[in-house]
DNA sequence: CACGATACGGAGGGTGTCTCCGTTTAGCAA
DNA sequence: TTGCTAAACGGAGACACCCTCCGTATCGTG
């Protein structure tokens, strides 16, 4: 295993840098890497040393944010009301998170269950959340006995999709979620 | 209003019918415009003359089973079952429609409430008939007062969507459109 | 049958992802 | 410091896609 470059890691990060910039504010195909590759300064072949799809590098570039996703988890359900106020916290914050760039909500959620995506490992991190909540709300006994994770990733990962692509208002995406929370919360 | 000549009538039903057919077997994304027109044996030019865009073709290539859908709207609350089951019934037949050309469930719940999308038309059929089921059900009590036909066509066009891409089975499908339902239903 | 309006075909323009390879450079060793 | 080699760089260009343009062929009418 021989070093990287010093050149090689700058690059790599300042290439990640102004990609997360391009695609949060544009979304994934509004930006293409022939921009990407001018903006950093840098040829298309660099881009493509280091990340070797499209895919990649905006795997790359959202990567950061992912990484909080359990401490969001713990937070909402540390809360002290209700079971629904709860899930429903977790809920939104999921799809916060989801809609955070543009075009992620509906990437990450086609990759469910999908080992060989470029996003597996984000959708493995979200899993993991989404169980989390499951269990501890199952716990309590406040959940209809057949939810399980990855429903839950499916059904919230479409209304974060729908969310982002008709940029609707949070309200509207509340009482979407409303839908699903009630859905799955015990009668 | 110049007639239209009888080959280009000829021409334009069988590039809908080739279209047809590749769309529903590939996707949209894995059919190409010359791949289209080659199957259909005329140049690019002629497609382009029927269609203006590739979604045109689309659209054109899935009108048939829209206008079904109404009558499928009726016959699912015509039945004589509690609301939860020609709720149920309703939103398997949507799901079913949605997704019974691949891709087709994300590009049309994506151009709900976007008028200038080419699906514009087939956008306000299913808004319609939504709106027909939610107006039963609201007679007869059986909904949550906020419920409303658009929030629907978002929440079941996501589970299409998320059961279109990754290719999930009916029960996955009927699981998930369980949630729905009792979100939506009065409690 | 002749002729004008209509339709056809496919080369090619523009844009996108990704590859290939000649050139440059970092970093080590003498 | 200097020389050398493996690593990294850059961008031309291959390939695929959607779509346009215009010269050619055809329909159908007078």
């Amino acid at each position: 295993m021989t070093r990287l470059r010093a050149d090689a890691v700058r690059n790599r990060e300042r290439i990640a840098d102004i990609a997360r910039q391009l695609f949060r504010e544009k979304g994934y195909d509004a930006v293409s890497m022939d921009e990407v590759a001018k903006t950093a300064g840098v040829g298309v072949g660099t881009l493509y040393r280091h990340f070797p799809t499209k895919e990649a590098l905006y795997d790359a570039a959202i990567q950061a944010w992912v990484e909080t996703v359990n401490a969001a988890a713990d937070k909402a359900l540390a809360g002290e009301g209700a079971p629904r106020e709860r899930l429903l916290a977790w809920f939104e914050a999921y799809v916060e998170f989801l809609t955070r760039h543009k075009g992620a909500a509906w990437r990450i959620t086609s990759a469910m269950g999908d080992d060989d995506s470029p996003f597996a490992a984000k959708c493995r991190t979200y899993l993991n959340a989404n169980q989390r909540v499951v269990d501890t709300l199952a716990g309590e006994g406040a959940l209809r006995g057949d939810v399980d994770a990855m429903q839950l990733c499916r059904l919230v990962g479409g209304v974060a999709a729908v969310v982002d692509n008709s940029e609707l208002s949070a309200d509207a995406a509340r009482s979407m979620l409303a839908v699903v929370a009630d859905g799955v919360l015990a009668a």
